[in-house]
DNA sequence: ATGACATTTGCAAAATGA
């Protein structure tokens, strides 16, 4: 099965070129991230008439998180991260589908550095990194797919020196996604092409998508039993280039049946 | 240095993003 996510940047001035996508594509389940769209104004009619059940987890203007699934219906498992009863952002959504635990991830930006959103970034990882360690003791596949807004290494990012004050690479960013990832995922991205630019966002302005000028910050994280089935992953970098597009690309992976 | 650029809300310009 082909499991991708993307994050569209409104799902509502986004669904001509999301449909295009599903219908393109055809991916089993699509993990959507910053919906803009509150719970009511979700496009529910025009995903199902394009073959796909979905779950969401909206919030009027910013974050929201939905779990598409192709001919089937995502059975919900965890709205919202655990951890933090205060914390009011659509930001996770977990879902089972055929088997398989998969979760829709917008994980926070936190600029500027410092300050309390980098503060929130930080300590939503810690809740992420703690509600993973419950997933992994299940010993089932599991997907956790979305947007992390962290670079995790040099290698992806277009000019780390031009990047070097961002939220996104600072080292605690990254120590915290390494935390993450040695609980026992792996990255599905970097697992199938080791090395070499991957990029899966390139900024509207400054004209970042004609000079190339990108970063890595959708993730796949697959659990053992979701790694061990792992044939292929990539990333849709033309819907990027296309009108009226995101300024992320979906990212995809194939779990073998 | 600031804003660029895009989307949403709501109907102007601010909030948010990365």
């Amino acid at each position: 099965m082909r499991i991708a996510t993307y994050n569209v940047n409104g799902i509502k001035a986004r669904l001509p070129r999301l449909l295009e996508w599903l219908e393109e594509q055809r991916p089993d389940i699509a993990c959507l991230q910053e919906l803009k769209s509150s719970d009511d104004t979700f496009p529910e009619a025009e995903i199902r008439a394009a073959g796909y059940g979905a779950v969401w987890h909206g919030q009027k203007g910013f974050n929201g998180v939905a779990v598409l699934a192709r001919g089937r219906d995502p059975v919900e498992r965890q709205r919202g991260l655990p951890g933090d009863p205060d914390d009011s952002h659509s930001r996770y959504l977990e879902a089972e589908v055929d088997g398989l635990v998969v979760a829709s991830i917008y994980l926070p930006n936190g600029n500027p550095v410092p300050g309390p959103k980098f503060d929130y970034k930080l300590a939503w990882m810690d809740r992420l990194i703690a509600h993973a360690r419950t997933l992994l003791a299940e010993e089932v596949p599991v997907v956790l797919a979305g947007d992390y807004n962290v670079i995790p290494t040099d290698a992806d990012v277009y000019s780390p020196a031009a990047m070097a004050d961002d939220a996104l690479m600072q080292p605690q960013s990254r120590a915290a996604l390494r935390r993450l990832v040695h609980q026992g995922w792996t990255d599905a991205l970097r697992a199938r092409h080791p090395v070499g630019p991957l990029w899966t966002f390139w900024d509207y302005q400054a004209g970042a998508w004609a000079r190339d000028a990108g970063f890595r910050i959708d993730h796949l994280l697959l659990s053992p039993q979701a790694a061990d089935r792992l044939a292929d992953a990539g990333v849709d970098r033309a819907y990027r280039g296309r009108e009226k597009a995101s300024d992320h690309a979906p990212v995809w992976a194939v779990i073998a049946d």
